[in-house]
DNA sequence: CATAATGATTGTGC
DNA sequence: GCACAATCATTATG
């Protein structure tokens, strides 16, 4: 550009971002100003009534200043020239302005109000004339009448610019508080002329650098500036997002971009480009290192070994969120991390807090707001959790066990640094629970209370388990909880199915007492767990204790309390959000629900043994609530009425049953058993009835219309991610008390599994898959 | 001032 | 239109 030329376009740095720095790259780009003399021909009148000062342009001038007023302009500067001469020479007549008034008068100066001084202020300013603007400024008295006149002012600032007088420039700009719709101009004058100062000084052009500590150096008067500050990176919380959702697919489909894009406050633009940035800079050619936030353990630890480089589109997913579950190569991590935080569950080991309770600091397992996604990509969407909720399943020391709750987590981390990125909270290894356990009884870790939220880390639960009195939640396959609060389990491929926990599934709870406990200390047990077997020794629920045994291998055993339980307002975004859950269920139950999620398992007796034996919650299926009536117990399994858990092998596929003395619920592809109560659902049957529906509709079609059919905002939805996460946050803005989806010990409510989400490149696993859900469906019963 | 991280842009090829 | 590589620009840090 050129270095004196008023012309030269400014430098971008004028056009601070806002906020969330380019909000809309290109497109959100303004058009870069033309300080003067540039091309800005197109005029809009800024007001009515211009004149011009020259005769010979008056015509001219007046008709670029307004159209249709143009002519009458023209007529007045032309025709009545000499009475505006006379005003001219009368405003100037009662000042001391002889001079200017002789000169203006030489040239036949118009007289004008400051009004219309203002206009032709601005149409000589728009016009890009500012030689001529300079001789009607000279022109002009220096008369108070015009002094605090903004457009006048602004002239007078690029009348300065333009001839090189800055310190005229940055007096003008100082002296006068600007409306906030001359800041752009403004601004740039103001940095135009410290870069032009510093090229003259220096003899050189100056680099982007140099101007941005111009720019740091002389910092805009807050005459001409808001005080925003001016961000250029993307904020955290929309930056883990972006990172959550690549970990899972470095190609998201359009609409994946456009959920993010939506998520985030980013445009899709920007989204792309990250996506497009971030490909280019992870590629195997560039380094690992370039971790982002520069805490390489942070970020992607899935993508650290062996990035899916290959573009991977959602299958058939439509709405392409579907697909995140991770990959298997992830446990070896997470094993990893787990070995470091000592405590190793046998395959499965993740505690999945429901939810904070209140008042209690007493730990959290499975996080209302996060979504658990199966092996093969099932979510279970707890309900949303206050931002200050955590789950964890670690000792606050052990940073890396830590499990966040999604968004929520995500705020609280988002001033944390990088060590808050990527949890993993416990990790089991593949589906073969057998072979680990590590995590011994006597060593029990305990929970107190809330993890600070510097330890709370988002990502990466691998297993979870969580035992209420009874209850334990199991996942074998690793599980992942991201900033958004999905859990997720990365065996599965493309097939994802989500269940919308806020909708159907109510987060996993500890039974009161370790809730009322304050100390909320929670142990997790070594197990033995050849991982076929659950037993009630597992679980056991001591003074505000809960010890977590390991569980079988690939079960997930969760029990909700069957008495309603209340959620609090929860609020997607605030910190206070918390969830509040009025009841809950008596330790002493046996209320279980079991879901084996391991994907290996689902291929049938390619299976790992472990695997197999648990319930598995298929990677094809999605959990829907179907009404008490389509389920009738002697289908289900009539005979069950122990609380025990059933461990049995189940084919990976296998639905859930759930088993209580009178009443169960029985999800499928997950195994629910329970002693007495089974999956207690706050809403009512009816509500459950039109859940099914829903949720079907809703497969492939992720709509945020359910919620609101769905009186009391449960839902159960089996929906892509995105779905999910739209309801999640009508949910929780619609501060659902009553989101967590209980089934009541005295209702049967079967979960069938209902959606299928397909995965069209998986077909064959489709198939295996179907033949094992067939065969576990068998074994099940048999074993019953 | 050098450098890194990162968002945006441009040119090219499919 | 998308992905990619190369490149520019902005911001930040040492």
């Amino acid at each position: 550009m050129s270095s004196s030329s008023p012309t030269g376009q400014i430098a971008s740095a004028a056009d601070i971002k806002k906020e969330n720095g380019m909000e809309s790259a290109s497109e959100g780009q303004e058009a870069p100003l033309e300080v003067a003399g540039g091309a800005a021909v197109g005029l809009s009148p800024p007001a009515p009534t211009p004149f011009s000062l020259e005769p010979g342009d008056a015509a001219a001038a007046a008709a670029r200043v307004s159209g249709e007023q143009g002519a009458v302009a023209a007529a007045a500067a032309a025709g009545a020239a000499a009475d505006q001469v006379q005003l001219h020479s009368e405003l100037l007549g009662r000042h001391h302005h002889a001079v200017a008034a002789a000169a203006a008068a030489a040239q036949t100066p118009l007289a004008f109000s400051p009004d219309h001084v203002a206009c032709v202020c601005e149409a000589l300013q728009q016009g890009g004339n500012l030689d001529r603007l300079a001789r009607f400024l000279w022109s002009l008295p220096q008369s108070d009448l015009l002094r605090g006149n903004e457009s006048l002012l602004k002239a007078r600032a690029l009348v300065a610019f333009h001839q090189g007088i800055y310190p005229e420039l940055y007096s003008i700009l100082e002296s006068h508080s600007f409306e906030s719709a001359n800041h752009p101009l403004l601004q740039q004058l103001w940095y135009k002329a410290r870069y032009t100062e510093a090229e003259r000084a220096r003899g050189r052009p100056l680099g982007a650098v140099d101007k941005y500590r111009l720019r740091r150096k002389f910092p805009l008067p807050r005459t001409i500036w808001d005080g925003e500050e001016t961000v250029y990176c993307f904020k955290e919380k929309s930056r883990n997002a972006l990172k959550e959702l690549y970990k899972q697919n470095r190609y998201p489909s359009p609409a994946e971009k456009r959920h993010l894009a939506k998520i985030t406050g980013l445009s899709l633009t920007q989204v792309s480009n990250w996506f497009k940035n971030r490909r280019q800079r992870r590629s195997p050619g560039a380094f690992q290192s370039l971790e982002s936030d520069g805490n390489p353990s942070t970020e992607d630890e899935s993508s650290k070994g062996h990035e899916d480089l290959s573009p991977h589109p959602l299958s058939g997913s439509s709405d392409g969120v579907t697909n995140l579950s991770l990959s298997g190569h992830m446990e070896p991590v997470y094993m990893q991390q787990i070995g470091n935080a000592k405590i190793s569950l046998s395959s499965s080991g993740v505690l999945l807090n429901g939810s904070l309770v209140p008042a209690s600091t007493s730990p959290v397992f499975l996080n209302g707001n996060s979504f658990i996604q199966g092996p093969n990509g099932v979510i279970l969407n707890g309900l949303s959790v206050g931002n200050t909720q955590t789950v964890s399943l670690n000792p606050p020391k052990m940073a890396s066990n830590i499990v966040s709750n999604g968004i929520s987590m995500t705020d609280i981390l988002g001033s944390t640094s990088q060590d808050v990125k990527e949890f993993k909270v416990l990790q089991s290894s593949s589906a073969n629970s057998a072979a680990t356990t590590s995590y011994s009884p006597s060593t029990a870790v305990s929970f107190p209370g809330l993890i600070p939220s510097t330890e709370v880390k988002r990502e990466g639960i691998q297993t979870v388990a969580s035992q209420d009195g009874g209850s334990v939640v199991t996942f074998t396959t690793p599980v992942q909880i991201n900033q958004y609060g999905i859990i997720q389990i990365p065996n599965s491929g493309a097939n994802s199915q989500f269940l919308n926990g806020s909708i159907g599934f109510s987060p996993l709870q500890l039974p009161p007492v370790s809730v009322a406990a304050s100390q909320g200390n929670i142990s997790v047990n070594s197990s033995t767990s050849d991982g076929s077997t659950f037993t009630s020794e597992s679980a056991t629920v001591q003074q505000g204790k809960v010890f977590l045994s390991s569980l079988a291998p690939s079960a997930v055993v969760y029990t909700v309390p069957n008495s309603g339980q209340t959620i609090g307002s929860v609020k997607q975004e605030g910190l206070e959000r918390s969830l509040v859950f009025s009841q809950l269920m008596p330790v002493s139950q046996n209320a279980q629900v079991n879901a084996n999620l391991s994907s290996e398992s689902i291929s049938g007796s390619g299976l790992h043994p472990l695997s197999s034996s648990l319930v598995n919650v298929s990677p094809t299926h999605s959990f829907s609530l179907t009404p008490p009536t389509l389920l009738n117990s002697t289908e289900l399994n009539p005979d069950i009425a122990d609380g025990q858990p059933m461990s049995a092998p189940v084919a990976s596929k296998s639905t859930v049953t759930s088993v209580s003395n009178t009443n169960y619920a029985t999800l499928q592809n997950c195994s629910l058993i329970t002693g007495q109560d089974l999956l207690s659902v706050p809403m009512t049957q009816a509500a459950l009835g039109e859940i099914v529906p829903t949720a079907e509709d809703q497969v492939g079609h992720p709509s945020p219309t359910v919620h609101q059919d769905f009186g009391r905002e449960h839902h159960l939805v089996m929906q892509s991610v995105a779905n999910i996460k739209e309801n999640f946050l009508t949910n929780s803005e619609s501060k659902a008390t009553s989101n967590l989806m209980m089934l009541d010990s005295k209702s049967k409510y079967v979960l069938e599994g209902m959606v299928e989400t397909v995965c069209e490149d998986l077909e064959t696993d489709k198939k295996e898959l179907a033949k094992l859900q067939t065969v576990q469906l068998d074994e099940d019963m048999q074993d019953l």
